[in-house]
DNA sequence: AAAATTATACATACATGTATGTATGTTTTC
DNA sequence: GAAAACATACATACATGTATGTATAATTTT
């Protein structure tokens, strides 16, 4: 082959990734080979090596795409809560995360594979620690967010500030996780938002 | 070799059995082979193609002695809670699950190789069958709870019983799921019971 | 502006390592 | 001596990484 316009690489570079992530949920991520990428995307082994360096580049890509933005967006918003509308600009942010689950494709996609289709070690890895960071992110923002919340006295649960950032992420992500399994007994659109208020009104004082 | 006598071969047995899950959990499933796991035990292969017809025999073995008893203690403990003193038989029962993550090894063990050391896929396999089944206990037993608990005027929420069956489930395993990783930012041991109180004490009425 | 050059975007081929299943051998207990 | 409890050997298959080929777009040269 030969090289080809800057947009047909960027089209091989899509197909490349929409096919990995489809055969990633289908049959898990390490059963599935390059070759099974490259040849459902229609090309190669080679036009899998030149886009990335091995499998789990493919992976952070894939995360990239779907989580990175949501995830910057979470933090950011934790961050700025400002001064006044603390409590309920808190609650729309923790509901937002279901939110994206339930209409970005991409953002649910990458939890999946993350949470159902590879698999998690002791030893540390690249990309377990990666991933790792990214949830410290999590609750290292939960926790300020609880903080500043407990100074504006909206918060009435004896728990640190850590720990029920601990029980809301355990919580949020919980439900997600059930959600995007293959025979799923949650229905997150119906009930997730009803659900997430059980513990939210059980730690913060009512709007 | 040669056979042995019963005392020497359940001793086989239960050292392949250590010593996958020693290695599920280093490494994970996919990349542990049949044969590190002889090599761990001081076998061959050949023990393990003896005792298993393959890994995912191995995986389901060690779900039955490590998840088996609880799963089926905690079935029949929320079928059989009785007509007085249900509410706190209840809690009680959800209560000792996170006692047995923090008590029984063998539990731990297998909850955490299934929930982080194995990928799951879209495709029907016995094992993801299996499992599935296993869930579907949990969440029809719930259910049931909670509907006889409706019935003592026990539940105040509005939402149904499965809804709320769902939600226990996931925050339940979200917090286990967190306390299993190997970074987990969740002290179960000290705020599991505490951070459960507050989903309970949202959906039933006080004690 | 045409030709020559170069870097790009892959495809092809190969060398290597390695996991699996199975068939068969071996010893020991009963 | 028959079967159990393994060990050994082998055939097969396949994934990975890499090296190399190649056609074409982009760039440079003249």
């Amino acid at each position: 082959m030969a090289r080809k316009t800057e947009q047909d690489k960027q089209e091989t570079y899509r197909r490349l990734l929409t096919s990995a992530s489809a055969l990633f949920i289908e049959k898990g991520v390490a059963t599935t080979t390059l070759n099974q990428i490259a040849e459902r995307a229609g090309m190669t082994r080679g036009a899998v090596y030149w886009h990335f360096e091995n499998k789990y580049a493919i992976i952070r890509a894939l995360w990239e795409e779907g989580a990175g933005s949501v995830h910057s967006d979470f933090i950011k918003a934790l961050e700025n809560l400002g001064t006044d509308e603390v409590l309920p600009r808190f609650r729309m942010t923790a509901h937002s995360v279901i939110d994206r689950v339930l209409s970005d494709p991409a953002y649910s996609r990458s939890l999946r594979i993350l949470m159902h289709c590879i698999e998690f070690s002791n030893v540390q890895t690249p990309l377990n620690d990666f991933l790792m960071e990214k949830q410290q992110d999590y609750a290292t923002g939960l926790t300020a967010a609880f903080k500043q919340l407990r100074k504006t006295g909206a918060v009435r649960s004896d728990l640190s500030d850590q720990t029920l950032a601990s029980g809301l992420l355990s919580y949020l992500f919980g439900m997600i996780h059930h959600h995007l399994e293959p025979c799923g007994h949650i229905n997150l659109e119906r009930d997730g938002h009803a659900l997430l208020d059980i513990y939210l009104d059980g730690v913060l004082v009512s709007a």
